[in-house]
RNA sequence: GGAGAGGUGGCCGAGCGGCUGAAGGCAACCGCCUGCUAAGCGGUUGUAGGGGUUAUACUCUACCGAGGGUUCGAAUCCCUCCCUCUCCGCCA
C-alpha cells in the first residue's frame, strides 16, 4: 500500500504510474471517500472532545455530592452523536481501506515504460545457451526415458500439473535445495523454514490478497493459504517489528514448496516442468534502508546469478517495463534460462523491489537513532531459484550423446558423486 | 478436543467504573553530588493520526490482545474471537 499523504498530495503522480502499470482504477471515488472521511472525523473528534470535558465536570460533581443531571443529559446527547459518526466513518474507511489496498505498487523511475514483454529491457546475457552439436530431446521426453520424473503419476495422484521426482530427479531436487542454500548462506542469508500454510494477514502483509485470491490454494476450514512463494512467510517474520538499524540490511533465505492454481493459465508453452502447480523454490528476502534499496536490489540480482554461474548455466538478465511489473513491485530484474531444444527462454527468478509497498502493509519499520521516528524499511525478494525450470533447463541442456544427461559440476558432490543421471 | 491461568508502556509489574497515558520497579538519557568506581539525589523517556509553528512550543483524538455490548463515563463490568502457559486426551 501507498503512502496516504501520498496519495493526497500526488494525484497526478499517482494517476500516472498507475496508468504506467496499466491498471484500471477508480480514483476519483477514493478521493471522494477520503474527503468525505475526514470531515466525519473531524465532526466526531470535537464531540469526543466535549465528552472528555463533560464527563470530567459530571465526575467533579459526584465528587462534590453535587446535582450532575443536567451534564449526564447532554452527555447522553453527545454519546449518541458519536456513535452515529463513527459507524458511518466504519464504512466509509472500509470502502476507502479496501480501494487503497487495491492501488498496486508504482513503478521506479528507471523502468522503462511499456505495456508487455515486448517492452522489457535486455540486461545482459552470460555464456553461450545454444547447442548445435546434436539432437535434443525436450525436457519432458528425456526425463520420462530416463525415469526422472513422472507426469502422470502426479496427475493420477494429485492432478494434472503436478510432477513426481524420481530416483536420479528426486536426487536432483534436493541436491538443487542444497546446493543454493549452501551458496546462499555464504552470501550472508540467514537461513530460515517456515510453514507453508500461512494466514490471510500473512498474505495482505506482502501484497498477495486481496488481488490474486484465485491463484492461491486456500484451506477454508482454517482459514489457511498455501504459500505460492516462501516470499510470504520470511517477509512476514518481519511484521510489526521495528528493526534496530544496526541490523539493517536483513537478509534470510528459505527452501519451501511453492503452490500455485495458476488459474487460467493453459498455453502451449506449459508443457512438461514448465508450469506446474506445486514446486520447489529457494528464495532470499531482504529489508533495507530506504535510501539503498536498489543497490541491495542490484546484489540480490548477483546473488541468484551466481546459483547459475557456478552451476555454468548460461542465462539472461531482463528488466520488466511498467506494464508487466507485478502487482507490488517497483521494480524487477528477471532471470531466464535458455532449453534449446524448447527452443525457449524460461524465467527461473523474479528479484524484485517493493520499496515501503510491503512494509507498509506488514507495519515493517526500522529506527535510525534512539527516540527518532521510526520509518518503513525496504522489502525486497528474489527467487534463487526455482526449481523446475532449472531441472529442465539442465535436462535439455546437459544431454550427452549417448542419452544420458550430464551433472553439473558443482552438483556432484551434493549428489553422492554421481556423474550422470539415469545411468 | 477437555479443564484451568493469563494477555497492561522498551522490559517487569500495580490497577477501586470517573481525578489513569496509566502507580511502583528496572533499563535508557540529561543534570547534581562523590578524589576514580559503585551507591545517592533531581529530571526526562510510548505509538499513530489531526490542528498549529519556518522549526520548536502548544493543542486535539485514539490506543491497556482483537472486535462487539452495558454505562452519562470502561484498562476496570458482560459477550465473542485470537494468542500464550499448565494439566488431560489424541497423534507424527
Amino acid at each position: 500500500m501507498l503512502d496516504t499523504k501520498f496519495i493526497r498530495n500526488e494525484p497526478e503522480v499517482l494517476r500516472e504510474g498507475i496508468k504506467n502499470k496499466g491498471v484500471d482504477f477508480n480514483l476519483d471515488l477514493l478521493y471522494q471517500l477520503d474527503k468525505d472521511r475526514r470531515q466525519l472525523v473531524q465532526e466526531s473528534e470535537d464531540f469526543k472532545h466535549i465528552k472528555n470535558v463533560v464527563s470530567k465536570e459530571i465526575s467533579q460533581l459526584k465528587k462534590d455530592k453535587k446535582d450532575a443531571a443536567k451534564l449526564i443529559e447532554k452527555m447522553k446527547v453527545t454519546s449518541g452523536s458519536i456513535k452515529k459518526i463513527d459507524g458511518e466513518i466504519k464504512i466509509i474507511s472500509g470502502k476507502l481501506n479496501e480501494l487503497e489496498m487495491a492501488i498496486p505498487n508504482l513503478p521506479h523511475e528507471s523502468v522503462p515504460i511499456g505495456k508487455d514483454e515486448r517492452d522489457n529491457r535486455l540486461i545482459r546475457s552470460w555464456g553461450d545457451p545454444f547447442r548445435n552439436d546434436m539432437e535434443l530431446l525436450p525436457h519432458w521426453e528425456i526425463g520420462e526415458k530416463l525415469g526422472l520424473f513422472d507426469l502422470e503419476a502426479g496427475s493420477a495422484i494429485s492432478g494434472s500439473g503436478f510432477v513426481v521426482f524420481r530416483g536420479d530427479g528426486a536426487l536432483l531436487s534436493r541436491a538443487l535445495v542444497n546446493f543454493m542454500l549452501d551458496i546462499h548462506r555464504v552470501q550472508g542469508y540467514e537461513e530460515v523454514s517456515v510453514p507453508y500454510l500461512v494466514n490471510r494477514d500473512s498474505m495482505i502483509g506482502t501484497g498477495q490478497l486481496p488481488k490474486m485470491a484465485e491463484d492461491m490454494y486456500h484451506c477454508e476450514m482454517d482459514d489457511l493459504y498455501c504459500i505460492p512463494t516462501a516470499e510470504v512467510p520470511i517477509t512476514n517474520l518481519l511484521r510489526e517489528s521495528v528493526l534496530p538499524v544496526d541490523q539493517l540490511p536483513v537478509k534470510m533465505t528459505a527452501y519451501s514448496p511453492c503452490f500455485r492454481r495458476e488459474a487460467g493459465s493453459y498455453g502451449k508453452y506449459t508443457r512438461g516442468l514448465i508450469r506446474v502447480h506445486q514446486f520447489d523454490k529457494v528464495e532470499m528476502v531482504k529489508a533495507t534502508l530506504p535510501e539503498v534499496s536498489y543497490e541491495e536490489l542490484e546484489s540480490l540480482l548477483k546473488d541468484a546469478c551466481e546459483v547459475l554461474e557456478v552451476l555454468d548455466i548460461p542465462y539472461r538478465v531482463i528488466e520488466l517495463c511498467t506494464g508487466e511489473l507485478s502487482f507490488a513491485a517497483s521494480k524487477c530484474y528477471d532471470i531466464e534460462t535458455y532449453a534449446p531444444a524448447l527452443g525457449k527462454w524460461l524465467e527461473v527468478s523474479s528479484c524484485s523491489d517493493f520499496e515501503d509497498f510491503q512494509a507498509r502493509r506488514a507495519r515493517i519499520k526500522f529506527r535510525k537513532e534512539e527516540g527518532g521516528k521510526s520509518q518503513f524499511v525496504h522489502t525486497l525478494n528474489g527467487s534463487g531459484l526455482a526449481l523446475p525450470r532449472i531441472i529442465a533447463t539442465i535436462f535439455e541442456l546437459y544431454q550427452t550423446p549417448t542419452g544420458k544427461v550430464r551433472v553439473p559440476d558443482a552438483l556432484v558432490k551434493y549428489m553422492g558423486g554421481r556423474e550422470y543421471l539415469g545411468g
